[in-house]
DNA sequence: GAAAATACTGTAATCGTTTACATTTCCTCT
DNA sequence: AGAGGAAATGTAAACGATTACAGTATTTTC
């Protein structure tokens, strides 16, 4: 079983191991008779043989692997995206390697090394923070690098990213529509690209709804969990509240929940309303949540997958001497978001809900 | 920048390319005088060396890279494995391969034969279903194989299980302690080998209080969110209903939770509550959530890898020529599960909480 | 019908390591 | 002092594929 080499398979099929490599090339279709073929393919068969990837590998200068980089694992977007890539990388006869850059910049690093290392054909990066000097290195060496999610300053890779201008502009405009006035924005580290875009569009559907954005309604600040927490505190303490709120992402929402879940567990009935990006199996629970902009998260890996497979085409074929012309670099996707709407657990009945409303009906 | 060889590194040290390898083997610390190290490691620093994997794999077959084989990605279980998983191996210079199986035999199967064929060391599998003929062959061909979550039939592989019978059992005491006395135990594929214990330790833990189970009230059947829905749907429509419930995993906890918010939407207010498996940063939110069992996945990652790197020395000493002896096969590693307590979301105050419960006080 | 193009196959060098075996040097021991 | 051994290093043959180049048979072209 140890060591059925291509030489067996030649010998068997009575050809050369250089026709027998030519009949199983996984890309390019090299012509080889119809007949050798099929004889070189049922000597396959018969001797179980299995081509040596390592040895393929250090021919080709090429791994048909690529990597995903995230700053966690353990998050919705994330798997979402990785189950998305994988697929895609499957179709093509690609494997999907993962490593995680704990949210820091120097470990992110030390993962391209590494990777780099292993001869991963490209890799798609979740970047963990705003900067990037260590990704410029991977653009100049002529590393294939795709970003998701966010872009980088400084640096003009390649990236999918969501409509998340429109994203937020449809949320608001949602809650406008619903008759909401007193909309804030919760959230948001203003030097990552995702937060601004979310930013930026919710400020331009109040503009067009008429609306002057009150200052202190604007709270910025983190993207986690703790954040959202903090921030829906300090709303909660306002002698004027806001009846909706537009939560930059996942985290910083379920933080502005559970601080709201507490509040009304200490008998307190506040009815603000939230709306948020992305949803998951427990959207259903959240206590106030009314919309959603969902991302494609699958969508976007397989986007991204396919731009990478593109780059690395194209650096194969240029011999990487030059790393990838610039007019080529920095091509950015755009993907739709879905705006959703939601009966949050805190309203129990419609009667309840709009009860508990301040509307403003125009 | 394109190909420093280990050939260029030992002209610049004034040493031999034999030398030069054994001054960088990872694993094993080849004797190499000090000082020739010290010139060899600055030769390498100075031409930016950096080793060749493709050609050590090729030599050494062994590619210091390890899969994980999951059902499905997007699963809260699975991403804090894979974390764990990741940590470790990292720490060992070990790189993950992940793919999924898509919840079928079949595609698992094929997974396996495209990740022995990229020569990972060994792989960690979470098993699609019960049967696993085709893991029988891993086992038989002597790749290094640990089982994460489940057993399967008739091979025995090693494993890395959670404590899923004390879990259920403390879990069904906890409810005990608390005075409810109709208990139901939801949801089960009984041919799983972790809904079998879950089930004998809820059983176990009546037994131990007294409690004659009463049959319609063990709704076996499925382990997903639909069968969690379904079941909580004709639990509901009972006569006589149990006034709290186990559910034998979280899909089926949440499948039942979203049986129950709809009900409590349309104007029911049933006070049963639930203790169920492992918890997420939404357990807060579920309703009718009182206790849960919580599952170390990242610990039970972190286990399996160790397990699985031992049986890949072990398999590197003995040259493989025989598929590893048959005593050291089948150890079973088990993870305690640790029991918390939740405020379900329904249960707003506590007086509530007293009101809606019809609790039988001994 | 000869030349040129085409289709298929073979020969053998090569990718960059590792490692068995050989060699050299320098102790240690009787 | 000479044998025996240990320690450090070197020599060169693999590992198992790919592919440039070359060769031969079969068409196509004019």
């Amino acid at each position: 079983m140890r060591g059925q080499t291509i030489r067996d398979v030649a010998a068997a099929a009575g050809v050369s191991t250089a026709t027998v490599s030519r009949a199983l090339a996984p890309d390019k279709a090299e012509r080889v008779a119809e007949p050798t073929r099929r004889r070189i393919h049922s000597a396959v068969e018969a001797l179980g043989y299995r081509t040596n990837h390592a040895a393929r590998s250090l021919k080709t200068r090429s791994t048909r692997t690529v990597a995903i980089v995230a700053p966690e694992l353990a998050n919705d977007f994330f798997m979402d995206l990785a189950e998305g890539m994988e697929g895609e990388l499957d179709a093509h006869g690609y494997t999907l390697l993962i490593a995680c850059s704990a949210n820091s910049g120097e470990e992110e690093k030390k993962r391209f090394s590494v990777l780099t290392d292993r001869m991963v054909d490209g890799m798609v990066v979740i970047p963990a923070g705003a900067q990037g000097e260590h990704l410029k290195v991977m653009a100049v060496r002529g590393v294939p690098v795709v970003l998701v999610d966010r872009l980088v300053e400084g640096v003009n890779l390649d990236a999918v990213l969501s409509d998340n201008e429109a994203g937020a502009f449809e949320l608001t405009r949602a809650l406008l529509a619903d008759g909401y006035r007193r909309i804030a924005f919760v959230g948001g580290d203003i030097t990552i690209s995702t937060a601004r875009e979310r930013l930026a569009g919710f400020g331009r559907a109040l503009a067009e709804g008429g609306i002057r954005p009150e200052p202190d309604w604007i709270r910025l600040g983190g993207m986690g969990v703790e954040d959202g927490y903090r921030r829906m505190g300090a709303i909660l303490n306002f002698r004027r509240r806001p009846e909706a709120l537009v939560a930059v992402n996942l985290l910083v929402h379920l933080g502005m929940e559970r601080r709201l879940l507490e509040d009304r567990r200490s008998g307190e009935r506040n009815a603000m309303v939230i709306a948020g990006f992305d949803e998951t199996a427990y959207t259903p629970f959240l206590p106030a949540c009314r919309y959603t902009a969902v991302q494609d998260a699958a969508g976007m890996g397989k986007q991204a997958v396919r731009r990478l497979l593109e780059l690395i085409a194209l650096k194969k074929n240029k011999g990487g001497a030059e790393p990838a012309k610039e007019t080529e670099r920095g091509r950015i996707i755009r993907l739709p978001v879905r705006i959703v709407r939601h009966q949050g657990a805190f309203f129990e009945t419609p009667q309840e809900t709009r009860k508990g409303l301040k509307r403003n009906k125009h």
